[in-house]
RNA sequence: GGGCGAUUAGCUCAGUUGGUUAGAGCGCCGCUCUGAUAAGGCGGAGGUCCGUGGUUCGAGUCCACGAUCGCCCA
């Protein structure tokens, strides 16, 4: 017996069962122990941030993630299944210091750096067990005891080791630079975390009079935006060729951007440069000595403000930039938190959003203010925080980008990337890139191994613990792991022999990711260590061993990554730049890209919005599988528009599927079917369609999988489902109402197959179905039975039943457009054009109710003839044109046997298309290659039948209402005008399950159970 | 300013190597099947396949230019 399906499926239930199912049976075990040794595919997992519950997105990635590995191991690969956590860096500090109340750096250092660090890796592994957690649900196999967590010492200690090489190459330098800087944070942010970090904020603006000092009653105007940079101004800068033009006011505008103003004199913006003004805040003791003048700048822009540009080179890169050319003094007059210094006397210690009002109350009361006003425009705020940000010079320090991109663009075209289109950005990006910025003024984050020696000037760069303790001049014993505060209290003894402290920041969070592919596969690790990986902050919460160097060359590089697109610019990035600097080669061959996930009306998802759906709710309320359906569904190129109301329609299309498995198991068990075996020898024309059919679904399974591309899987998922259910299972009801044991071994050697295909997208589904269908000589689960090999389908079979169907098709539409319903029977249908379908006239007459089907021409009243193209085309060239025109102005003979002449040339009936029109007593339906004729009159016999179809129809709507079981006998009686019907008793009495038939009723036909 | 995508039905989107009348789902209207069906099937309305030019016998598809939107860089 097979075990019988509710009449819907509930997917989180059922998900629920099966996990705990696996669980039991330890299945993801048992696979990984039968595929040992098998041939190895290499997935390695971009670290996902222990920070926060996963979202909607994550779920789109982990989904792909697992769909392919679980293809994998179907076809026998062996994996290594380590999950990745994301460990350190600002998002942790970040998530910490919002949980502890904290709001600036000097309340974390009153905190403790040492308490802060705890309270840091108490929110990884909390959020660790979360996201495993969630995971799980999700069907996500994996290694869970053995993940990586990349602030290990043994993941520390990699990148220190990279760096090593970096400075041995001579591309680690100490930049001093304008950057985008987070007051907040205190910090400086690096190019890839500037993107997708634009708000519309509201800012002042502001148009400001500098006076020329020579020239009594002229001034310049400026346009700014940022008033808090006026008491740091030391230039204003003019586009050379444009022209300028001085007011009656007094005041120097552009004249392209003062329209409407009188211009009392107009010049070239170069005979301006040179003239010295009186600046802003003169008074400040930061100002003092300070000469402004006025600069040319080509880059001035005429689009807005005023065409003169306040210069301060201490806040903004063009104007640092600029200071550099022509040698201006560069004042900052903020500090790391974005204070004022104290040289800036009313100034001081406010920030710069607390001295807009002051600096223009003041240069109100000195008459320097043309206009005060507010805009709104795009302005970078930290991606963590969203603090605005501001421009501060600053010390980082930065890898040298120049000597590796080509190497790393050499590496990117061995890469296989799905979009392709994809390896053009990761191009673009390479051509583009920066130096590495890869300093953080932070805490808890990698710490960078560097010891400037402040006698002699050698930089030391540590690249091991051993090395470390070498050079150690003190604080071993008290250094528990690789973290601040411990390491900052191990100096080293520089070559020159003094003492040397390390540098206070951290690292780039994207070096800690960036080197997994070496870290955790041992690269040049001599002896492999068991839980060697479990080092630092990561002990006590992985298993995971350093392996040995023999290892990473079995696994790397990986052969396959998948990661949002955005990834492209972070992990993409930053592990092909370290792999290439380490190996010369990619760390991966093939790449699955996705795009951004967002709520079903196509917005961007967030909690403050209401319109966010976190991984929890999701996989509560709408199930795994039909989430990894709709991802898999989704060309990964576009973003993805998810919600209920999407996932509501995937659950309808998913219903398909469960009722054809239903039907089979009510049917297998009302005959006692026993499944498994091979097909039996006496198959029908449909089973053996319906197995080539079903060799055809595997085929293309297979294909779409080996190519990444998860939306053809869903296409041919979802027509072979249709085929099965709307044809195979329609027009074989009648066998499976007999029982028919070929019928039944051929519909559930399909439904096997197709669940077989679909596992790695459903997995709980696809487990359940099969724990349902499957023989006892198969693997109880799914995922531990081997994946089918398909043979070569027979296109011709399948090209036959798909010419029935389109015939079946034309024969409907001839039908509905004489208002023939399909309950009335018809007695002749013509079918011309159609040779594979010959075969299956007894099929055609069944499914279009007609009594005789022939196939040959149709006599037709009206006749177009239109050349065949893909035929003639090639053959005639540009004479296609002329042949097309006359077939088209009916100048043509017909021949015998179906050709055409036309323009002195014959053609053959292949070489054709010819389209006709129904004849009196006839309706007709066709497309190209096809013509369906049904003949439209009605005798008595016919439409006694057409009743008498009504009636059965009637009768058995009553059963259904009358809540009757299938196999209940009923009574029947019709009214008295009836009778005539009774001519056909037995086969109503059949249709029906009726034991008697009387006509001695009223208006209505009654029913009774017997 | 440079690069990469996108633009197809009212909405959301497919469309593999160029081929005849461009499809699906949702929504709307009509019809219909039902002994798996809160389903399914058929039909209808609804399309300048962003525009212009080019290549070709033939272009949603290839090429060029332009427009709009999105993303990345400057």
């Amino acid at each position: 017996m097979f075990e019988a399906l509710p009449q819907y499926p509930d997917h989180p239930a059922l998900e629920e069962e099966i996990l705990a199912w696996w669980d039991e049976e330890r299945i993801f075990d048992q696979l990984r122990e039968r595929n040992r040794g098998g041939p190895t595919f290499s997935f390695m997992d971009g670290p996902i941030t222990a920070n926060n519950p996963m979202a909607a997105h994550h779920c789109w990635g982990r989904t792909l993630k697992d769909a392919f590995q679980r293809y994998k191991a179907l076809r026998g690969f062996d994996q290594r299944y380590q999950n990745g956590f994301d460990c350190q860096g600002l998002w942790v500090e970040v998530g910490v210091e919002r949980s502890l109340g904290l709001n600036s750096k000097r309340e974390i250092e009153e905190y403790g750096l040492a308490e802060f660090n705890e309270r840091c890796k108490e929110r990884v592994a909390e959020y660790a067990e979360v996201i495993t957690e969630q995971s799980r649900r999700l069907g996500m196999w994996m290694d869970w005891d053995n993940d990586y967590y990349t602030f290990s010492d043994t993941n520390i200690e990699y990148i220190w080791r990279f760096l090593k090489e970096c400075d041995a190459r001579g591309w680690l330098y100490k930049g001093h630079r304008s950057v985008e800087w987070c007051p907040r944070c205190g910090t400086s942010l690096s190019q890839h975390e500037l993107i997708n970090s634009y708000e519309e904020l509201t800012h002042p603006s502001l148009y400001v009079r500098f006076p020329l000092k020579e020239r009594p009653g002229e001034s310049l105007v400026v346009w700014t935006t940022t008033p808090w940079t006026l008491p740091a101004n030391v230039a204003a800068a003019v586009k050379p060729d444009a022209e300028y033009g001085l007011t009656e006011a007094g005041d120097w505008w552009a004249v392209e951007r003062n329209a409407d103003a009188e211009f009392v004199r107009r010049v070239r913006g170069d005979e301006l440069v040179g003239l010295e003004y009186e600046g802003p805040f003169d008074s400040l003791p930061a100002q003092h000595g300070v000469v402004h003048r006025v600069i040319p700048w080509d880059d001035v822009t005429l689009s807005e403000g005023t065409g003169i540009v306040h210069i301060a080179p201490g806040c903004g890169a063009e104007d640092f930039e600029l200071s550099r050319v022509h040698d201006l003094p560069v004042l900052t007059p903020i500090d790391e938190a974005g204070r004022f210094y104290e040289v800036y006397g009313e100034f001081e210690g406010r920030s710069t959003e607390d001295v807009e009002k002051p600096v223009v109350v003041e240069l109100e009361r000195r008459g320097r203010l043309v206009e005060a006003g507010s805009i709104i425009h795009r302005y970078p705020v930290c991606w963590r925080c969203a603090t605005p940000l501001v421009f501060r010079i600053a010390d980082d320090w930065l890898i040298r980008a120049d000597e590796i991109r080509q190497l790393m663009l050499d590496a990117n075209a061995t890469v296989k990337w799905t979009p392709d289109f994809y390896s053009k950005r990761m191009d673009d990006w390479l051509r583009n890139m920066d130096d590495w910025n890869i300093s953080r003024r932070r805490y808890f984050g990698l710490p960078l191994p560097f010891y400037p020696c402040g006698s002699c000037g050698q930089l030391t760069v540590i690249g091991s613990v051993a090395e470390l303790h070498e050079r150690a001049t003190g604080g071993l014993d008290q250094l528990k792991e690789l973290h601040r505060p411990w390491i900052d209290e191990v100096p080293i003894a520089c070559d020159c022999g003094a003492e040397v402290r390390r540098i206070q920041e951290v690292g780039d969070a994207w070096l800690d990711a960036g080197i997994v592919p070496f870290s955790t596969l041992g690269w040049q690790n001599p002896e492999w260590k068991e839980h060697g990986y479990a080092t630092g902050a990561a002990a006590g919460l992985t298993g995971a061993d350093l392996p040995d160097h023999a290892y990473w060359e079995k696994w790397f590089p990986a052969d396959w990554v998948s990661e949002m697109r955005e990834q492209i610019r972070l992990w993409f990035y930053s592990q092909s730049f370290m792999s290439v600097t380490l190996t010369g080669r990619s760390p991966y061959r093939s790449v699955l890209t996705y795009e951004k996930l967002l709520d079903e009306h196509g917005r961007e998802m967030h909690r403050s919005w209401g319109n966010s759906i976190d991984a929890a709710e999701a996989l509560e309320n709408i199930g795994a599988d039909v989430m990894r359906f709709m991802f898999c569904d989704q060309v990964p190129s576009q973003n993805l528009k998810f919600g209920y109301g999407p996932a509501g329609e995937i659950k309808r299309r998913l219903l398909t599927l469960w009722n054809s498995v239903k039907f089979f198991v009510d049917y297998a068990n009302i005959q006692g079917f026993r499944p498994g075996g091979e097909a039996p020898s006496e198959l029908q024309p449909l089973d053996h369609w319906l197995l080539e059919r079903t060799d055809q679904l595997v085929a293309e399974m297979t294909e779409a999988y080996e190519r990444y591309w998860t939306p053809a899987l869903i296409r041919s998922f979802e027509s072979f489902v249709d085929d099965l259910s709307n044809w195979y299972i329609r027009r074989s009801r009648r066998r499976f109402w007999d029982g028919d044991e070929v019928a039944l071994w051929t519909l559930w050697h399909a439904l096997v197959r197709s669940v077989q295909t679909i596992a790695p997208v459903m997995p709980f589904l696809a487990e359940s179905l099969w724990r349902k269908l499957r023989a006892d000589d198969v693997a109880e689960s799914v995922f531990l039975e081997p994946w089918p090999e398909a043979r070569q389908a027979d296109d011709r079979l399948l090209a036959e039943v798909a010419e029935v169907r389109r015939v079946v098709e034309l024969g409907r539409q001839a039908r509905g457009d004489a208002g023939l319903k399909l309950r009335q029977p018809l007695r002749r249908l013509v079918v011309q054009g159609a040779g594979l379908a010959q075969g299956h006239a007894g099929e055609i007459a069944e499914e279009l109710r007609v009594k005789e089907v022939e196939f040959g021409p149709v006599e037709a009243t009206e006749l177009r003839v239109k050349p065949n193209l893909p035929v003639l085309g090639p053959k005639l060239g540009k004479e296609l044109g002329a042949v097309r025109a006359s077939l088209q102005a009916g100048d043509f003979e017909q021949l015998e046997g179906g050709g055409v002449r036309v323009n002195g040339r014959d053609f053959t009936p292949d070489e054709v298309l010819v389209e006709r029109g129904a004849r009196e007593g006839w309706a007709l339906a066709e497309d190209d290659s096809l013509t369906v004729a049904v003949t439209t009159g009605l005798d008595d016999e016919l439409r006694l039948e057409g009743r008498v179809l009504d009636l059965i129809h009637q009768l058995n709507t009553m059963r259904k209402e009358a809540g009757l079981a299938l196999t209940d006998r009923i009574r029947v009686t019709l009214p008295k005008g009836d009778a005539d019907l009774l001519q056909h008793e037995a086969w109503i009495k059949e249709e029906v399950l009726a034991t008697e038939i009387g006509a001695n009723g009223d208006a209505e036909p009654q029913i009774t159970k017997a």
